[in-house]
RNA sequence: GGGGGUGUAGCUCAGCUGGUUAGAGCGCUGGCCUGUCACGCCAGAGGCCGCGGGUUCGAGUCCCGUCACUCCCGCCA
C-alpha cells in the first residue's frame, strides 16, 4: 500500500464501503465523546469524518490527544453511516472511517490563526501565516478559482490563435509612468536593471518581429502605492498584442475572452450572476466623464449626471453662490436622485457633510422636486433662488420628476465632475439602486492622447503614450494638441478598470512628434525608446493589443472588495511581505558586491 | 507626503453623561461524556484598555502627541 494514502478526503462514497482504505490529512475539527471520538481529517480535495473506538487502543489515545491541525495518517474499512446519522452536507457525508491504525505525521502547535470556522482575523496576523490562512476554505478556494481562470483565459487565448511568448524581467528602465524598482548591476558598476512595469515595448518589439498574436500572462512591477483593488509592488496582467488589425478586432478577440471567463464563471459562483453578453456597448471618454463622472462607470448605477450650468446663468436666477463660481470659469452638473424626494432632511445633510469633510467641496446643493397644482415645483433650501420655469426646465434636462431630487456640484470642470461621479455612486448606493448580481461591461473610447496638468503648467500624456492619434502625424503637426484623440481603449465592469491599450504609434516620426508636445526632446525620446524606435525603422506592422488585470478579474468574480483575497502571497498594503520578512537588509557582503552604500534619510 | 476610520483577554466585540473589583462569545488548559458533525456539560488560566504626556479627587472613557493596521487622496503611461 502507499505509505500515505490510497485515497483523498474528498472522494470516498457508499460505493467504497468495506474497502479498507489509507488516508491522510490535516485534523481539521475533533468531537470528543470521552468513549468515542470522531476528528474530519481535510485535505486538497475535502473531508472525511474518521471514528476512533477506544476498542483500538494505543490509537485512541494518540486521537486524543492529537492538535487540530496536526498532519496524520490512518488506516481502516470505510463503513456506510446509520441512517440517522449521515451529513447531507458533505460530499461523503454518506460514509465513514472506522480506524484501526493512525500515525502522527507532523504534530501542530497551538494555533496563531485558526483554520476551522475561519473566524475573522487581523490581516497582519493572516499574512504573516498565509500557510494557515491559505488551509481556509474561503482563500483556498479563491486560489483554485484563479488557477482555473487563468487557464481558461490561455485557453480562449490559444483558441483564438494567440502563442504565450516569454519576455525578460530583468531589462531597462523606462523614463515613462511608474516608479520602477531598481535592479543593481554586480557587473557594471553603478548601473541597475528595472523590472518591466509591462511587457509593452517587448511586446510591440515581438510585433515588429513579425509574430502576429502574442499573449502572456506577465508579471508586472511598479513602485506604487497600492489600494484595496490594487497589489502593492507586483501584479499580473494578461498581456495581449496583435499585428495588421483595427481596434474592432482587439474588442472582438477581448470579448471572447470576457466570454470564455465572466460569462463561463459568473453563473457557477456561489452567488450566480449574470453577465453581459458581447457587443458590449462603447462609451467615448467625454460621454462618460459628463454622465458618469469619470472613465470606469458602474453602468449597474441608473443614475446619469447632466451638466445643468445654464440654468443658473440667468438673471432672474438669484443664488450668488453658483453664479460667482460660474463667472470663474465654473460649470454645474445636476445628479438625479430618484425617489429622493421622501428622504428625511438628514439623508440631504449627510451628503453635504460628506462632499465637505470627505470630498473636500464646498458642499452638495439639492432641489426636491414635488407636484404641486399639477406642476412641479421645487423645494428645499435654495429652490427660492429659481423662478418656476426655469425649475422644470432644469428638471426636464435631467429626466427628474416630482418625488425625485437633483444634487448640484459646482465647481472648476475637473473637480465639479469628480464630486458628481463621486456623489453618484453614493447616492445610488443609498438609494439602493445597485443592479446586483450581474456584471455590466462597456468599453471607453476616443480618448485625448493629450491632457493639461495643471500643477506642472504644461501639455502632458492623457493615457497612454504609445497610442496612434487618430489623424496621425499631420493632426499633431496640424491640430491644437489638446483636441487630437488616440486610437485608445479601456475595459470597465462595475466600476473597475479592467484593462487598457490601444492601436499603437508604429511610426517613428509620428512617435517623435507625439513625445515632443508632451515635453521631451527628440534626443531624449531617441535614447529612452531607442529599442524600439530602431525597430519601427525596418519595418513594423500596424500593431494594437491590450492588457486585462488578472488579479482584479478574480477579484470581481469572486465578489471580493480586495485584492490580497484572491492573492496567495500578497504583501500588506506598505508594501512588506510580512511571511518572508521583505524588504530586508542586505548583507554587507552583498552590498560590496554591487558597490553599494546606504545612505540613511536624514 | 496628506486626510478619514480603528486600536479593551489569543480573536470578535460590549463597557452609558468620567466613579470604586473591566465583561460576553469563540479559542486555550483541566475534568466529565459512545453518534457527533458550530457536539454537550463543569471548572480554570488569560488584561500596561496600543504607547507617551496632560486635565481631574478620580481616566478604558476627556484633551494633546505618537505608533500600528486599514480605507482614501496624491501616485499608478
Amino acid at each position: 500500500m502507499h505509505p500515505y494514502r490510497s485515497h483523498t478526503c474528498g472522494e470516498l462514497t457508499k460505493s467504497n464501503v468495506d474497502e479498507t482504505v489509507r488516508l491522510s490529512g490535516w485534523v481539521h475539527r475533533k468531537r470528543d465523546h470521552g468513549g468515542l471520538l470522531f476528528i474530519d481529517l481535510r485535505d486538497h480535495y475535502g473531508l472525511t469524518q474518521l471514528v476512533f473506538d477506544p476498542d483500538m487502543g494505543d490509537g485512541f489515545k494518540l486521537a486524543e490527544r492529537v492538535r487540530a491541525e496536526s498532519v496524520m495518517r490512518i488506516d481502516g474499512p470505510v463503513v456506510a453511516r446509520s441512517e440517522d446519522t449521515v451529513n447531507a452536507n458533505l460530499p461523503t457525508g454518506a460514509i465513514e472511517i472506522l480506524v484501526k491504525d493512525a500515525e502522527i505525521l507532523s504534530q501542530a502547535q497551538e494555533l496563531p490563526l485558526p483554520v476551522f470556522g475561519e473566524p475573522e482575523y487581523p490581516e497582519d496576523i493572516r499574512l504573516r501565516n498565509r500557510f494557515l490562512d491559505l488551509r481556509r476554505e474561503g482563500l483556498h478556494e479563491r486560489i483554485v478559482l484563479r488557477s482555473k481562470l487563468i487557464r481558461a483565459m490561455r485557453n480562449s487565448m490559444e483558441d483564438q490563435g494567440f502563442l504565450d511568448y516569454q519576455t525578460p524581467i530583468l531589462t531597462a528602465s523606462s523614463p515613462e509612468g511608474a516608479r520602477d524598482f531598481l535592479v543593481p548591476s554586480r557587473l557594471h558598476p553603478g548601473k541597475f536593471y528595472a523590472l518591466p512595469q509591462a511587457p509593452q515595448q517587448f511586446k510591440q518589439l515581438t510585433m515588429v518581429a513579425g509574430f502576429d498574436r502574442y499573449y502572456q500572462i506577465a508579471a508586472c512591477f511598479r513602485d506604487e502605492d497600492a489600494r484595496a483593488d490594487r497589489s502593492a509592488g507586483e501584479f499580473y496582467q494578461l498581456d495581449v498584442e496583435m499585428s495588421f488589425i483595427e481596434q474592432d478586432e482587439v474588442f472582438d478577440v477581448m470579448e471572447k475572452v470576457a466570454a470564455d471567463t465572466f460569462g463561463a464563471f459568473a453563473g457557477k459562483m456561489a452567488t450566480p450572476r449574470l453577465a453581459d453578453k458581447a457587443p458590449f456597448i462603447r462609451i467615448p471618454y467625454k460621454e462618460s466623464m459628463l454622465k458618469y463622472g469619470n472613465d470606469k462607470p458602474d453602468l449597474r448605477n441608473p443614475i446619469e449626471i447632466v451638466d445643468i450650468t445654464e440654468f443658473f446663468t440667468p438673471e432672474e436666477v438669484t443664488f450668488k453662490a453658483f453664479k460667482n463660481v460660474i463667472a470663474q470659469g465654473g460649470i454645474v452638473r445636476g445628479i438625479p436622485a430618484p425617489g429622493a424626494g421622501d428622504r428625511p432632511r438628514s439623508f440631504f445633510d449627510k451628503l453635504n457633510d460628506w462632499a465637505r469633510k470627505d470630498q473636500g467641496a464646498a458642499g452638495l446643493g439639492y432641489i426636491v422636486f414635488e407636484e404641486v397644482d399639477g406642476a412641479l415645483a421645487g423645494k428645499g433650501p435654495i429652490a427660492k433662488f429659481f423662478p418656476a420655469d426655469i425649475l422644470q426646465g432644469m428638471a426636464a434636462k435631467a429626466g427628474i420628476k416630482a418625488g425625485d431630487a437633483l444634487f448640484f456640484a459646482c465647481d472648476k470642470e475637473a473637480a465639479a465632475t469628480a464630486l458628481a461621479g463621486n456623489a453618484r455612486t453614493r447616492i445610488g448606493t443609498e438609494l439602493d439602486l445597485i443592479e446586483k448580481d450581474v456584471f455590466r461591461f462597456c468599453w471607453i473610447t476616443d480618448y485625448p492622447i493629450y491632457e493639461f496638468d495643471e500643477t506642472e503648467g504644461k501639455v502632458d500624456f492623457s493615457h497612454n503614450p504609445f497610442s496612434m492619434p487618430v489623424g496621425g502625424l499631420e493632426a499633431l503637426n496640424t491640430q491644437d494638441p489638446l483636441d487630437v484623440m488616440g486610437q485608445q481603449y479601456d475595459l470597465v465592469c462595475n466600476g473597475y478598470e479592467l484593462g487598457s491599450g490601444a492601436i499603437r504609434n508604429a511610426d517613428p516620426e509620428c512617435m517623435l512628434k507625439a513625445f515632443e508636445i508632451a515635453g521631451h526632446a527628440r534626443e531624449d525620446t531617441e535614447k529612452n525608446f531607442a529599442g524600439m524606435l530602431n525597430a519601427f525603422r525596418f519595418g513594423a506592422p500596424p500593431h494594437g493589443g491590450i492588457a486585462l488585470g488578472v488579479d482584479r478579474i478574480v477579484m470581481l468574480l469572486a465578489d471580493q472588495a480586495n485584492i490580497r483575497e484572491v492573492t496567495m502571497y500578497p504583501m500588506n498594503q506598505q508594501a512588506e511581505d510580512l511571511l518572508m520578512g521583505a524588504p530586508s537588509e542586505p548583507t554587507n557582503h552583498q552590498l560590496r558586491e554591487l558597490h553599494l552604500r546606504h545612505i540613511p534619510p536624514s
